[in-house]
DNA sequence: CTGTTAGCGCGTTCAA
DNA sequence: TTGAACGCGCTAACAG
């Protein structure tokens, strides 16, 4: 087994309170001691049994990270900020994966009313319609910060971006580039995220007494879409700017505009929302609305560090709305890939 | 505070003791008395507390997951496998991150000394070159398993994919697909990863009694590429296989395609290593080799729980190669986007 | 300055 | 079938 604070005690005749106390740089402890203390623990390769003191002190110093999956990037580069911060503070991270089952999420929330973090960072899975179980911890005074993926219903901390802001501020960066025919490219307008997306452009167009707003809706099918997109870019007045409300439309437009000899960004700004980052391979010069997944993790982190520290920090309180990153690229500064 | 078992034993005049058999479903323990347990510590929401069970126990119940950091799929991917596995046994991930960095992998490992967990997956930093850090926690009975970025010199579990091996299939696979004009486009060969590779291929054709090897030399130059594969794609004897050795290769491939009617993969059959999966929303049709992360993480992990568990069980003997996927795809059932 | 004592919450003897 | 007592490794209060 590891070495205890009582081998210590008994290589140094010494009481373990002596050795805890010197451990700690108490200044009851005589320098001389210390120095004894310290080197020995050091020779035996002495590190401290964090339960046993957790245990003690009531803290256990690690916080929850409650993901419905890593599978993209945005969660990944959540952990990273999560982690970064984390280790700055001394905490350490669990991970939990609902793998987007509510059944799942539940259990996994039940067992934190243990003891085992002082803290949770969550982002709910697609089938959470209930919070009662979220509700539950907080109510057992667990500081729990909410992150992309939320319960509005829930009074804590939330962390997420605005879809409607990206979309506005994408419009207007368009419209101070000189562009003066946008058209917005629509995904099912069922979805609650485009249309909160559309809206952002329509009012981005408004506030600026711009063009009137000019949407051509897309459909799941690929190949539609192409034909959809070509009869856009070969119409009698070619619009000069485009903004994609999924990734995936900029395959089309790329492919597209070589066929047709339409350069981006000198012809044709192309803004697109984007998750996987993969369409930068195909078009460097495309300017990518992101959600900033490593600082929205550190400021979540952050968030629920206070939470748990200051005792009266009231997180109900804190909302952050992070704007989305709008990322021009020139050719050269990428990462992507550039082709005659 | 949350709810212990002193407060059980209290509310229903028993001692903690009965309480504590009681909720192991112990057979001392008469059934009418159990069932009162079970009832109040359901409407209690009593959870025990792990750290003070696991201080009796000896055992943490939770591992720790050690990476040079989650950007890339492969990593994201290999999380999720492991954290199925550990929720399977009972067990909690601990996520750390190097962030390639060695010293900070070091100091990780020497934490895992105090009993925080109970065994240790690691992937190594990028800066990794000695391993005195990880023998030392091998040494203290630490249970560890390499993944991916091994190193070699310590005997512990492993777990890695064989370049060598992948390439190897992909060549049979495309020589018995009725290719007999084969190109393997190389990145800098000075790279480990890529002479393996390109080995690999050399064996394949020379097992198959096939073709002489037949290597293009790419650059890291994306135009320069294209031109060279552009004078690949269109000299006399045009090759009817392609094996890229890195997926940016890709892209121009597709491009040259397109642009010389070449079909892919009725007149070109391609092969691509793959990190990202994003070759696969420019190319549908496209044979990939990747990296199993979901699967190896998966393999990692229970090599581990089994050194965990079982205290006889010789971890040093464990070296698994998993074999890369080779996925090939027709057009129909990717998930990736398909063109006219 | 150092040591004694008493828990943190739980599980495991051993007695009753 | 139940309970008292001890200890896991550590810290904090109080003596000395």
């Amino acid at each position: 087994m590891s070495v205890k604070i009582t081998d210590l005690a008994r290589e140094l005749n010494l009481s373990v309170a002596t050795i805890s106390k010197a451990l700690k740089d108490s200044h009851e402890i005589s320098l001389e001691t210390k120095q004894r203390v310290f080197e020995l623990a050091k020779k035996l390769n002495y590190t401290p049994n964090p339960y046993a003191s957790g245990l003690r002190k009531k803290s256990s110093k690690t916080i929850a990270v409650v993901l419905p999956e890593v599978a993209d990037s945005f969660f990944s580069l959540a952990i990273n900020g999560i982690e970064s911060i984390a280790h700055d503070k001394g905490y350490h991270v669990l991970i939990y994966l609902t793998h987007e089952s509510f059944k799942r999420e539940e259990s996994i929330l039940k067992e934190f009313q243990s003891g085992r973090v002082d803290g949770i960072l969550i982002s709910v899975s697609g089938e959470t319609r209930t919070s009662s179980h979220v509700q539950e911890v907080i109510a057992a005074g667990m500081p729990v910060v909410f992150f992309d993926r939320i319960c509005e219903d829930v009074e804590t901390a939330k962390v997420i971006t605005d879809d409607f802001e990206s979309s506005y501020n994408a419009t207007c960066h368009l419209l101070k580039a000189g562009c003066s025919n946008i058209v917005y490219l629509s995904t099912s307008p069922a979805l609650s995220i485009n249309s909160n997306r559309m809206e952002g452009y329509r009012q981005g167009l408004a506030d600026n007494g711009a063009q009137k707003s000019d949407v051509t809706l897309c459909t799941g099918d690929n190949t539609e879409n192409y034909r959809i997109i070509r009869e856009l870019l070969t119409r009698e007045k070619r619009p000069d700017g485009l903004i994609a409300s999924v990734e995936k439309l900029t395959t089309p437009i790329y492919l597209l505009c070589r066929e047709l000899n339409i350069s981006i960004p000198e012809e044709l700004k192309v803004v697109s929302f984007t998750n996987l980052q993969a369409a930068l391979i195909l078009t460097p010069t495309l300017t990518t609305i992101t959600q900033p997944a490593f600082e929205m993790g550190k400021a979540a982190a952050s968030i629920l560090f206070k939470g748990i520290e200051k005792k009266d920090f009231d997180l109900s309180k804190e909302k952050v709305v992070i704007p989305s990153v709008l990322a021009e690229r020139s050719s050269t500064q990428t990462a992507g890939v550039q082709y005659p």
